[in-house]
DNA sequence: CAGAAAACCGATTGATAATCGGTTTTTTAC
DNA sequence: GTAAAAAACCGATTATCAATCGGTTTTCTG
């Protein structure tokens, strides 16, 4: 997976956002808020399709595109290949995670720690 | 700040790893591995002090590079800065972090947990 | 089947990293 | 202080890739 380009970004929010949309609703969206035409939105649904982000059907005469993959298990990949180049190490990158989250609130560092609890009990239930 | 080509990514690891090091020096260590020429590793070397990355001083004939910022530290904004197209907002970018580290394992969750504790301290100790 | 709608193709533009040859500047050694 | 050497600096080239959109082909649908 390679890196998204600024408007590859924008329609791939907007598949999350809003589940299911043909390349005229994507363009209608966005023509207001940045001009561009139906094509280029057409060719940038066509290459995040390509790069396996988009999954699409072909719903009478267009296709129906959505996000191929969980918005969450996304992010955590990209955290992934953003960091892999420079601390392979798990315990460098936690460290690093931490010290992003340093200027966070205490009800984030909260809800943190809950996660943590959640993922652990997921796991102990599945083994 | 620009996302990094594989040259600048390793240059930027040896740099962490090494300290302090002059073109000539950096280059030698590279060409085993990779071949290239010193033009190259001192453009390398340009490009990532122009990007900030990088500190540098003229020590005799030669700059002596060194890289400008913590690890942790950088690795925490280049999280951030890749992920706040996707969520802006904290708790989808924890719950997504939480995901990515549910195959760590419980070492790294206690870990994780830790260094929670730790970051609450500080802050409690400054304030 | 004809017209419309969408997909597909291909060309262009603009960034930017990697690469390295050649020139200028700076050091150093005598 | 000058010449040789070392390094910095400049500029050109190549490659990749996103964005853009015009034009053509394919595909629905009435």
């Amino acid at each position: 997976m390679v890196n998204l380009g600024d408007l590859e970004k924008l329609v791939l929010n907007y598949l999350w956002a809003h589940g299911i949309a043909d390349a005229k609703q994507v363009h209608d969206h966005f023509k207001k808020s940045r001009g561009g035409s139906l094509n280029t939105i057409q060719s940038t649904l066509d290459r995040l399709h390509k790069k396996g982000l988009l999954a699409r059907e072909k719903q009478g005469h267009a296709y129906q595109y959505r996000a191929a993959t969980d918005k969450k298990a996304f992010i955590g990949a990209l955290i992934r290949k953003v960091t892999q180049d420079f601390s392979p190490d798990n315990d460098q990158l936690l460290a690093a995670f931490v010290s992003m989250s340093a200027d966070m609130d205490e009800a984030h560092l909260d809800r943190l720690e809950q996660l943590i609890q959640d993922s652990r009990q997921r796991r102990d239930n599945e083994t």
